[in-house]
RNA sequence: GGCCCGUUCGUCUAAGGGCUAGGACACCACCCUUUCACGGUGGUGAUACGGGUUCGAAUCCCGUACGGGCUACCA
């Protein structure tokens, strides 16, 4: 039985980013191909940087996506609790396990000291000190100071935190699900911080205690854990052993123009990066998501799933259900991918123009009732959306595309029709007004035989009188079969239209 | 700086030693057409560079360059 798992640490910068979502959904397809389990972690091992709300934000998200766990803080399971803070204890256990076997240790420097330490070692050979075998000699910890003294200092409750102390000089090396074979010297990595003063621990003691505690066979994450991944490695074999080890898989990135795509490219650039709307809490700005964009959630994990994988073949539309059956680790890619908003917004396209009207009209209900347009007779709206939804790329295009089928256009672009204008044609229009009247079938084709019909009689090519009754119906040069709209709009409002045109051309 | 990962049209990608390197987005042209779209046809456009290995390299190996990630008591 597979089990794969998902973490997240819900963040002041907050929201559900295109990454993430992308991780979820790839251990989603893998755990359902596979008949595995789906399980949602949250971090929220620091307590200074978690935000309150954002665990349910990213179960909504989530649930929109359709990647709605089978065990999760808010959603259960026989191995909770899911969330860090409620395994507090677990921790410290293993931690202490670690030092007694002399695989990690005590240290007790302030974060002045620390600070002091990287300044004090800093050079252009290396810019970045790190506290590893080479510092930590010099540092204040249960290595260099005497029994006595870490006995008093631990007894006297003196902030420390715990330490992994790296082997000398060892290959730590895994087999990644995507990349093969990986391999690291220990001597460059380095003492990386365990247990924290605070008593949580932090990702890397974590990940590993979870996953063991929690039966997980595979754990994927973004290409950004790769260089830690010793840690875990090294942990693993310390702890549990690694022949218990989950399988890794590191996802390649998904890139902004610049590099690693945040939350600021998607507002220099006009696209969202959120699934869903995120407000920050403590500066109340406003990021715009997927959803509220007007994505639908299938086209949001279609294009989603092609940034990174694809099944061999030339298909590029793929339902979630498609996902899961040509989904496999083995074609995800090792090189990051650009985010392309052009492509994003052709998917979302191809999903409205193949979608039934009426999976469409609760959506498209919601965008026009947010211009206050109210509709009632949901097989007109249906119909409506039929229509006008391959001229839709994103939800809120219905309200332009389709609002002249409900109100009487305001403004009218009267210049298509100015152009062109004369008296001969005033004439027809006033003939049509009245004859349209008459006519018994409302329908499109009826109609347009008998335009056509009345048009040939007054020596008028269709083509010279058709735009001008279409900037009289919809207000522009766009839409649909202007018979079709007049059927819809019916009769009387037609008439209306047409009389009114005329009145504002004479 | 160090470590790690990566590199095929502008972008997402196909081709796993063997046809003129294929498709999609975007762009351009034409066709369809009452407008806007949809659709159709065609076009511009890529194997980073240098060495090997081989009858043969986008593909395997090495080097260089470039891009990215990490380098916190953040994840």
């Amino acid at each position: 039985m597979k089990r794969v798992r998902v973490r997240f640490a819900p963040s002041p910068t907050g929201g559900l980013h295109l990454g993430g979502v992308r991780t979820v959904l790839y251990n989603y397809l893998f755990a359902k191909k596979h008949g595995g389990d789906f399980v949602l972690r949250i971090e929220d091992t620091d307590q200074s940087r978690f935000v309150d709300g954002a665990e349910k934000y990213i179960f909504d998200c989530l649930q929109w996506c359709g990647l709605v766990p089978d065990e999760s803080p808010l959603h259960g399971g026989e191995y909770g609790p899911y969330r860090q803070s409620e395994r507090k204890e677990m921790y410290r256990a293993y931690a202490e396990k670690l030092v007694e076997k002399g695989h990690a240790y005590y240290a007790f420097d302030t974060p002045e000291e620390l600070t002091e330490m990287r300044e004090k070692f800093k050079s252009d050979a290396n810019p970045s000190p790190q506290y590893d075998r080479s510092i930590r000699m010099r540092m204040k910890n249960s290595l260099t100071l005497s029994e006595e003294e870490v006995t008093r200092f631990l007894s006297e409750d003196m902030p420390h935190v715990i330490r992994i102390k790296m082997p000398e000089n060892e290959s730590v090396g895994f087999v990644d699900m995507i990349r093969g074979e990986v391999h690291f010297d220990t001597a460059l990595v380095d003492d990386k911080v365990l247990l924290k003063a605070d008593g949580m621990p932090t990702y890397h003691l974590a990940v590993v205690v979870d996953d063991h505690l929690m039966k997980i066979t595979h754990a994927f994450r973004g290409e950004e854990w790769l260089p830690s991944a010793p840690v875990h490695v090294l942990l693993w074999k310390y702890l549990f052993g690694l022949e218990k080890m989950p399988q890794w898989a590191h996802l390649p990135l998904i890139l902004g123009p610049n590099g690693k795509l945040s939350k600021r490219d998607g507002a220099k650039y006009g696209f969202p990066v959120f699934a869903m709307n995120w407000t920050d809490p403590k500066t109340g700005e406003l990021t715009e998501g997927f959803r509220e964009k007007g994505f639908l959630p299938e086209a949001f994990i279609n294009l989603l799933a092609l940034l990174g994988w694809n099944d061999g073949s030339e298909k590029e539309l793929f339902s979630m259900e498609e996902l899961t059956e040509a989904f496999s680790m083995e074609r995800v890619h090792s090189g990051g991918a650009k985010f392309d908003y052009e492509k994003a917004k052709w998917f979302n396209h191809e999903w409205i123009k193949a979608a039934r009207p009426e999976t469409l009209r609760s959506e498209v209900e919601c965008v026009l009732d947010g211009k206050n347009i109210k509709v009632s007779d949901s097989a007109l709206l249906d119909k409506v959306i039929g229509l006008v939804k391959e001229r839709c790329t994103l939800l809120p295009d219905f309200y332009e595309q389709s609002k002249f089928f409900f109100e009487t256009p305001k403004d009218i672009d009267l210049t298509p029709i100015k152009a062109k204008w004369d008296q001969d044609k005033g004439n027809f229009f006033e003939l049509i007004g009245k004859g349209f009247g008459d006519v018994q079938n409302w329908k499109a084709v009826d109609l347009e035989t008998y335009f056509k019909q009345k048009a040939a009689e007054h020596k008028l090519k269709p083509g010279d009188v058709l735009l001008p009754l279409r900037v009289m119906l919809v207000g522009g040069k766009f839409g649909p079969g202007v018979f079709e709209i007049a059927e819809l709009i019916g009769k009387e409002e037609t008439i209306l239209r047409i009389k009114h045109v005329l009145k504002l051309l004479a």
